[in-house]
DNA sequence: CATTTTGTTCAGTTTGTACTAAACAATATT
DNA sequence: AATATTGTTTAGTACAAACTGAACAAAATG
């Protein structure tokens, strides 16, 4: 009789939730998943403390965490007599996974407005249509932009 | 010398241009390929063409079509007294691509809240946290609502 | 100074996905 | 009827990305 409400079990599965969902945006499952238990558990957590509890070797703990904090979701700390670096939540993680999401979207953008630029004028044809394909990443842009003032109000210091 | 405004050119490049973009999309390259041959042609254009003009064998047409169309992104059409198939872009490509995205976006949504809904009330701290978690896909939806809302205004029938 | 701890890097393996080529079914043509 | 055309399906291959494990460098400990 397992408690499907079970603390232990709920936990393990969010992690592994946020593991495939980071899947989608190109992060690494491993990358995933450790945001999910950073998330979790809200506390510092040590280097080796996250190999153990994702059972990943210390390669994939350290290209996650670098990942990870090179996209300003985790901030490295270290404590006063201790030899270990221990990591945790950023500030603004979830701004900061759309400012990175921003940025693949202007990029894509950018790009098609290159092509644009670069057709004769008597292609009039091609041109309307990529300009309305151009528009797609412009008005998303924007509504990624919305996006991000619309956390960055609620989220703590 | 090569032109690098050479019309051609610029259809390739164009073309293999949106091909990693959809990549980035979960879509494979060689559909998004053939969107970008879609998208710049304008035309309707048979199976075996976009076969030879991409360079992909008939089984790859075959299951491209088949997710760009269920996708709402192209529309599959026959000519009289032809037999092969058609394709071309379909009415309002943008908009379902944005609709696809955001139907993501409220499964991830969903699955956190699913999580949320588990854990037993004492656990204040994580719920917190995941809560956030959560806003960020919420706001992310909004988001894209908007955009969708955006594009359709200026589509063309 | 030798040994342990800690994190990074790199080579090798595994895994998942996309693609091809060939077999196939359905339909048209002669 | 026999053959050709068209699109789908499937088995096998190729490729890219993620992960492991071991070698490594740096720093602390005894």
């Amino acid at each position: 009789m397992t408690d499907p409400n079970d603390p232990v079990d709920v936990r393990s599965e969010f992690i592994e939730k946020v593991g495939l969902i980071a899947q989608g945006n190109d992060l690494p499952r491993a990358a995933g998943r450790m945001l999910g238990l950073l998330i979790f558990d809200g506390e510092a957590t040590s280097f080796s403390a996250l190999a153990e509890q994702l059972q990943i070797s210390r390669g994939s703990v350290s290209t996650a965490t670098r990942l990870l904090q090179e996209r300003g979701l985790i901030k490295r700390l270290t404590k006063p007599g201790e030899r270990q670096e221990y990591f945790q939540l950023a500030e603004t993680p979830y701004a900061s996974m759309l400012a990175g999401v921003k940025t693949g979207i202007d990029r894509a953008h950018s790009e098609i407005t290159d092509t644009l630029a670069k057709l004769p004028a008597h292609l009039s044809g091609p041109a309307n249509r990529i300009s309305e394909y151009a528009r797609l990443y412009q008005a998303l842009g924007h509504a990624i932009d919305q996006a991000i003032s619309d956390i960055g109000d609620g989220q703590k210091d």
